[in-house]
DNA sequence: GACTGTGAACCCTTTCACAGCC
DNA sequence: GGCTGTGAAAGGGTTCACAGTC
């Protein structure tokens, strides 16, 4: 390895880095609420509180945003709105399709948090013909025929597949050759799509597998340790989506 | 600093790490979808392929298991299935509760992946009094006012959170306090519990705002890259399938 | 020859701790 | 004095590459 690795970072511009882009959105809600309540300014202590990291991880992201803070006052609310909101690409408007309107679907249709920050269902789509036209969250049902027509249309890039597990890749092929290039996954199954497209996958199953492992491990300990004290009881951090470490101030409403 | 966390790591024994927890249910499905077609043994890279990983993470992450493969030859599909299942805690089920029998809701309790994987639905909880008794997916929906007895009748230690964001601490408060010790919410709200608690969260919203920050970027490439040759696209990893093995030494011009 | 199991290197993320500024 | 912004240190996770085994 005798060659020069020539990869610059390039701190200051486009390299925000992926753990932090996943946690912008969790700010940006804290800050909404905060902003909804007209608090004019937080501090990274207290916004960090509501939204539960800690203080220092978020200071650190906001400084690849770049210094939107005044030190000795915290950040003003607002500012922050927006620069998130840029950041994460919210200030247009996401036409979104949504593919599979069984039960899942039609929870997701009748979502309020998509049309509430950025996104906008432009059209559900369904394989069942008995489906189509009726109105699900106010939004007919087209059939899965006229899928490519509809992303075209619409200009969709944004696709969320909730069919049964044996339909979502080819619905997953279809919607990538039409033109989408990021896709939401609630399907259990792997999709393989090409090089340029994104794919986040949200498993229902996956997540409780992963609680049931945490659930036993404490059932074990508590055989185990007999007469330890219970503040020995493991430092359970879920290491993407989990939720922090210890939020000890109660914050009632 | 220097806390004396008296947790030894040791390999051999209980340090699975998190990421490969998180990875277990994976690996579980791909090794069903083979067990069903009656595969008798896989190798670390079909497996991987299957699974949407790397071979190298998988046998990593198979290594914190034991050494349950055969040097030449593979896995055995079944015997790694059962210590998968065992290691997550799916050998015995787990009774689960719903609260909140809104859209998303109904569709969790309509959802088959949980019956098919050591998870019992034992009781469907709402709020409003007009569902009472109403069956979702054949359970009669239950009044919030019985939710401790419910959860202790029960033996119930995993709840699923699908209220409002309003109303989620709150419910979450009770579940705890009623012996709750894990927590899967898709409210969109932070919520606090205290230790020894674990809490994993699903957030639509968010995963569309990743979605869309990857979404603007890319447009913000494509529009910067004039004349650039098309390689240069995004090396973007999603579901990991990469073969890789290229080393980028190139410098872009 | 084929494939697993794993130390070591590499890289990304988090945390610490303090300089810098209001 | 209070709070941000950030180098530096620490900690995990991923990938490499090869020794070990069938």
């Amino acid at each position: 390895m005798a060659t020069g690795r020539t990869h610059r970072p390039a701190t200051r511009s486009r390299g925000i880095p992926e753990a932090t882009v996943a946690r912008l959105p969790l700010y940006l809600r804290a800050l909404t609420a905060l902003s909804e309540r007209s608090v004019p300014t937080v501090s990274s202590e207290e916004l960090a509180a509501a939204a539960g990291v800690n203080s220092a991880k978020l200071r650190k992201d906001f400084s690849y945003l770049g210094s939107y803070g005044t030190r000795g006052v915290g950040y003003d609310v607002e500012y922050l709105v927006y620069q998130i909101s840029r950041e994460l690409g919210l200030t247009q408007d996401w036409p979104v399709v949504i593919v599979g309107i069984g039960n899942l679907g039609a929870a997701l249709a009748n979502y309020g948090g998509f049309a509430s920050r950025g996104f906008r269902v432009a059209a559900l789509i369904d394989a069942d013909p008995a489906l189509a036209g009726k109105p699900v969250a106010g939004i007919p049902v087209q059939h899965t025929d006229d899928l490519e027509k509809i992303i075209k249309d619409n200009g969709v890039s944004i696709g969320v597949i909730a069919t049964p597990a044996g339909a979502a890749q080819q619905v997953c092929d279809r919607l990538v050759s039409a033109g989408v290039t990021s896709i939401l996954n609630f399907a259990p199954t792997v999709l393989s799509v090409p090089d340029g497209v994104d794919v986040r996958k949200v498993d229902l199953s996956i997540e409780l597998q992963i609680l049931a492992f945490h659930e036993q491990r404490k059932a074990g300990e508590e055989a185990l340790t007999d007469g330890l004290p219970a503040s020995a009881a493991t430092a359970q951090e879920s290491t993407d989506q989990g939720p922090d470490g210890d939020v000890p101030a109660v914050m009632p409403a």
